[in-house]
DNA sequence: ACCTGAACACCGTTCAAGT
DNA sequence: ACCTGAACACCGTTCAAGT
C-alpha cells in the first residue's frame, strides 16, 4: 500500500535555510531537519543522499538568491559606483543571512560544496564591472582582488575579528574606495589633493 | 596512591596541532587527542574544561606562531615592500598550516576561540606598516583592508573557491600591489605608465 | 592525584518491518 | 512508495570506582 508523501525537497530546503540561521551549520543535523518539516531521520534519505547533500542544496538555493541579487547590483553606468553598489549587495546578503553565507564559502567536503555553476554565474557581473575598470587582461584578477577583499571583510566581521575598536562600517567604506581606486587603471591619483581628505 | 601523569598540556596541544592539520577542525576531537597521548577521553578533563578550550588552548598555540612570524617579516626600510612581505608570511603560514589557520580564523564560540591578545598583537606589525602608508589617520582602516584581503583570498583558496581558471599566485602578486597603490596616500599613479603594463 | 569504564544524550546512516 | 524503530558506530561529557 504506498503511503503519501508528508514533505517534499522543497520543504526540506527551506526548513535547511530557516535552521542554519538560528543554529549554525553545525546545527543543521538530519535530525533538526526532519524534525522540522515532520518526519523522521530515516524518511529524509528517500530525498536525498545524505547531510552532505543537505548542505549542498542549502547552499545552492542561497547561491541562488545572492546571484540574483548580484546580478541586478550593477545598472553599467559608473564602474567605480557599480563596484560599491556589488559590495554592498555583498555585504547585505551576509548580514541578512549569515548561515546561509557561511555556509557557501565554508571549507566543506567537495559533495557539501555549491555547485560550481553559481560560483560562475555570481561572478559574471563582478568581472563585468572589474573588466571596464582594469582592462581586459586584470579583469579576473581584480575581481579576485575584491571579492577576495569582501568576502574576507564580512567572514572576520562575522566571526567577531575586529576587536581593535573603530567604526567597522566606515572601514568597509574605506576599503571599497581604496579598491576602486588600485584597479582603476584609468584613475590618476593626487596625493596631494587626498592627504587630507 | 597518586598515579603518576601520563602526559601533559604541552603535549596535549601538540597533539592537537599534528591532528589538526591532517584531520581538520572537525577531527580535533577529545578522543583522537587523547589516543594519541595515550589516555582515554575522560582523563583531559583533569587539564581542561572541554573540548573548546581544546580549540583554543591549539589556536592559541598557532597564533603565537603566526605572530612571531609576522613580526620579524617588515624590516622597516620599504613600506610598500613590508606589505607584500606581511602578506606573504601571513599566505606562507596558511599553506603550511592550514589547518591550524582555519582554525583561527573560524567563527566559533567565543570560548573556543584564540585569545583577543594575540589577535592586537599580531595586528601591530601590519598597522606600523599601513601607517606608514596612509598616515596615522587611516593606519586602521588600512589594516583591515588589507588582513581582510589577505585573509579571504587565503580562505577561498584554501577552500578551492578559485573555479574560473588563471594563475592564483599572480592574483595573489596583483592584489598586493593594487592594495599598495591604493592605500598609500603618497603615492601618485599615472594611468597611462601602468595601462600597458 | 590521575586514570578508567560505564553511562547518557546526542550525531549520521543502514535496514528490516510496517502501512 | 513512503515512513518508522532499532541498531551501529561515532561524538562530548559526567561520574563513581580503581590505583
Amino acid at each position: 500500500m504506498p503511503t503519501p508523501a508528508r514533505t517534499s525537497l522543497e520543504q526540506i530546503v527551506k526548513a535547511g535555510r530557516d535552521i542554519v540561521e538560528t543554529d549554525g551549520i553545525d546545527g543543521l543535523t538530519m535530525q533538526s531537519v526532519a524534525a522540522r518539516v515532520g518526519v523522521r531521520a530515516p524518511s529524509l534519505y528517500k530525498r536525498l543522499h545524505g547531510r552532505n547533500e543537505l548542505l549542498r542544496l542549502v547552499a545552492n538555493d542561497a547561491a541562488a538568491e545572492l546571484t540574483r541579487d548580484l546580478e541586478s547590483a550593477a545598472d553599467g553606468k559608473d564602474a567605480r559606483r557599480d563596484l560599491a553598489s556589488l559590495a554592498s549587495t555583498f555585504r547585505r546578503f551576509a548580514h541578512a543571512n549569515p548561515g546561509a553565507y557561511s555556509l557557501i564559502f565554508a571549507p566543506l567536503p567537495d559533495d557539501a560544496r555549491a555547485d560550481a555553476g553559481w560560483s560562475v554565474r555570481a561572478s559574471a557581473p563582478v568581472i563585468d564591472t572589474t573588466e571596464r575598470l582594469a582592462g581586459t587582461d586584470h579583469a579576473l584578477e581584480a575581481a579576485r582582488t575584491v571579492v577576495a577583499w569582501a568576502n574576507g571583510f564580512i567572514a572576520m566581521e562575522l566571526a567577531g575579528a575586529f576587536r581593535l575598536g573603530g567604526d567597522v562600517d566606515r572601514a568597509f567604506d574605506y576599503g571599497i574606495d581604496r579598491l576602486g581606486v588600485a584597479i582603476d587603471t584609468g584613475a590618476v591619483t593626487h596625493a596631494r589633493a587626498t592627504r587630507r581628505s
